[in-house]
RNA sequence: GCGCGGUUAGCUCAGUUGGAUAGAGCGCAAGCCUCCGAAGCUUGAGGUCACAGGUUCGAAUCCUGUACCGCGCACCA
């Protein structure tokens, strides 16, 4: 039975206990059904064991008994493992288990055998993802918002493969729409002006010194007096694509800078052209999903310009919204609205298993209504799970850095990620929960100080890289599979070894619950538990057997951090 | 007014989907390099988990309400 188990359970003591622990229950209930999820937890306080389980407390209803007495006959029934050493039943009926000496140390030889690939898995039920994020409008640089954005998405789509579904990361260009006919006007009247003449800058256009730079360039590219020929409307949608582009361009090299690459950038304005969103429109006519109504003003906040006008509607109320929605402008166009949804139909229609979308918080009052058509259309499972990464404020020296586009007092992504450095940044978006507002200062970003935690974690990589170094000029070599660990046995060592199982747990984790900060607070921890183990125990000794055992312990982690590090796209450093 | 997010140490934030004595970093106080990297480590002080009810063996965590902060609220994206 014991063996049998860890064969079947491919030696992780975890899953062993957790079996164990299920038939116990079973045989006390009679029926498998009625057994909850069993929770292994790690105690906090050592005295508390290796493990900790609070099945006792959960059956205790069930069985009409109080949670000690249940533990108590849980511990009757329960056929342990090899691995553990004691058990017993504490506080209001928690099951501690005590594990044998270093039995948890073979780890150590999982990560030096996997080495990059340790953590990572491959599904069965793999899914083909499709995770869209940034998307920020080509109409200028990006923001450091935006860059939230893209470190949050780009290292959610790198935890989601390394769980084992294909992902395409993807960009949708919002180059369609009022704004592009703006920024096409913006870049002509800077081209106007280039050419000497007096020009009145209107407060709506873009005001940034890149639209001075399209103009140039445009310039460059065809004589004035030929743009000047051309017929106005056809002029503005030249001028408008070609901003576009520039724009495009700027924002990959941009990401590319923060070490981001897209697999496909999906362009709004094809799906106008190839009629997309006229037949999504009639999809949803057909389904009795459209009407055409008025829409009452919208309450608690005075709408100057409202008036009340027949609109082609949407029934997102009957999918969970607060309102209908409209799906044409005035105008007769579609509204950014109605190519969302055709956008998200696409995506169904290419045969994603699940769509994710990465979203500024700023959008947040747009979720109800794309959820409630995309719903409409494929059904609850195709709709999207949306992610709002909430604001940055960006700080310097603890001042306020005031973004206005006006004042060109903005501050581009660019401009922090040259200052700051590409880990640092990259780092420091990854260190709060996507829901929780970031401050961001550049003054602390930039210093390589203990309130910067990429270096801490970066500095025990290169610290264990050079033990590992000065091993190698003394000759001495880690210790390889079938070395004996149970010299591994301190306080430090032991939460090391830990931390080194839990890795795969918590990339579980952070793929399930799209939070993919954790892989970021995890690193620190590894490294917290790296240093604390270093200062407590010199890793080259006189003992040659505990010497190959620390030394492969600590090429675990070395490996462990790499792989950390990897997925949040950080710079693993030998030296520093 | 409505919707979404937030409220945990002086500051910035974690908290293993309801568990045992709520944890880190910064700052403050005191220590640690003859010795594998001090960009590091150890110890201490610091808490009404916004507030009030409720659910139960047990609540920072779940439900209701209140107060503040942020974002958004037809025909922009």
């Amino acid at each position: 039975m014991k063996d049998f188990d860890l064969v079947r359970h491919g030696g992780c003591v975890k899953e062993s206990l957790e079996c164990a622990l299920r038939e116990a229950a079973t045989a006390l209930l009679g029926s498998r059904e009625a057994v909850p999820e069993i929770r292994l937890t790690r105690p906090k306080v050592r005295e508390h064991g290796d493990y900790a389980c609070n099945l006792a407390m959960q059956l205790s209803r069930a069985l009409g008994k109080p949670p000690r007495q249940v533990a108590e006959d849980l511990l009757a029934q329960v056929d342990w493992p090899q691995e553990v050493a004691s058990v017993e039943v504490a506080g209001p009926g928690f099951i501690n288990i005590h594990l044998r000496q270093a039995s948890e140390a073979q780890v150590v030889w999982d990560v030096l055998r996997q080495g990059s690939a340790y953590g990572r898995r491959s599904q069965t039920d793999a899914q083909r993802i499709c995770l869209e994020f940034v998307s920020a409008n080509p109409t200028g640089p990006m923001h450091v918002g935006h860059g939230r954005g893209a470190v949050v998405g780009d290292v959610l789509a790198s935890v989601l493969q390394a769980v084992g579904h294909e992902v395409t990361r993807e960009y949708y260009i919002n180059d369609a729409g009022a704004q592009i006919g703006i920024l096409a006007d913006s870049v002509w009247l800077r081209m106007q002006e280039l050419q000497g003449e007096a020009i009145e800058f209107p407060e709506s256009a873009y005001p940034g010194e890149y639209v001075v730079d399209i103009a140039r360039g445009l310039l460059d590219r065809k004589p004035y007096a030929e743009w000047l020929d051309m017929e106005a409307e056809m002029r503005r949608e030249i001028i408008g694509q070609a901003a576009v582009d520039a724009n495009m361009k700027a924002i990959r090299e941009d990401l590319a800078a923060l070490g981001i690459t897209f697999d496909v950038f999906f362009s709004e304005r094809e799906l106008h052209r190839s009629g997309k969103i006229l037949a999504m429109i009639e999809e949803l006519k057909s389904r009795g999903l459209v009407y055409t109504g008025i829409l009452p003003p919208p309450k608690g906040k005075e709408v100057q310009d409202y008036k009340p006008v027949e609109q082609l509607l949407f029934r997102s109320t009957d999918f969970g919204d607060d309102s209908d929605r409209p799906l044409l402008k005035q105008d007769g166009s579609p509204t950014y609205f109605a190519a969302d949804i055709a956008y998200h139909h696409d995506k169904h229609l290419r045969g994603f298993d699940r769509m994710i979308d990465v979203w500024g918080a700023d959008h947040g009052g747009y979720v109800a209504r794309v959820q409630a058509a995309v719903r409409a259309l494929t059904g609850r499972a195709g709709q999207p799970d949306i992610l709002l990464v909430q604001m940055v404020n960006l700080t310097r020296d603890g001042q306020p850095v005031r973004m206005s586009k006006r004042a060109g007092t903005f501050v581009t992504l660019r401009e922090v990620v040259d200052e700051v450095g590409r880990d640092a940044v990259r780092f420091n978006f990854m260190t709060r929960r996507a829901e929780s507002q970031l401050d961001f200062d550049l003054e602390t970003a930039k210093e390589q100080s203990d309130e910067n935690p990429v270096y801490y974690v970066q500095y025990a990589h290169a610290r264990i890289c050079a033990i590992l170094r000065r091993a190698g000029e003394m000759g001495v070599a880690p210790g390889e599979e079938g070395t004996d660990l149970s010299c591994l046995a301190s306080h430090e060592e032991k939460r090391l070894i830990k931390a080194l199982l839990e890795y795969p747990e918590m990339l579980e984790k952070a793929a399930q619950r799209l939070e993919p900060y954790r892989v970021a607070t995890y690193a620190m921890r590894l490294a917290a538990d790296f240093h604390s183990f270093y200062h407590k125990h010199r890793v080259i000794t006189e003992e040659a057997g505990k010497t190959a055992a620390r030394l492969a312990l600590v090429q675990a982690t070395r490996q462990v951090l790499c792989n950390a590090l990897g997925i949040l796209g950080v710079d693993a450093p030998e030296r520093m």
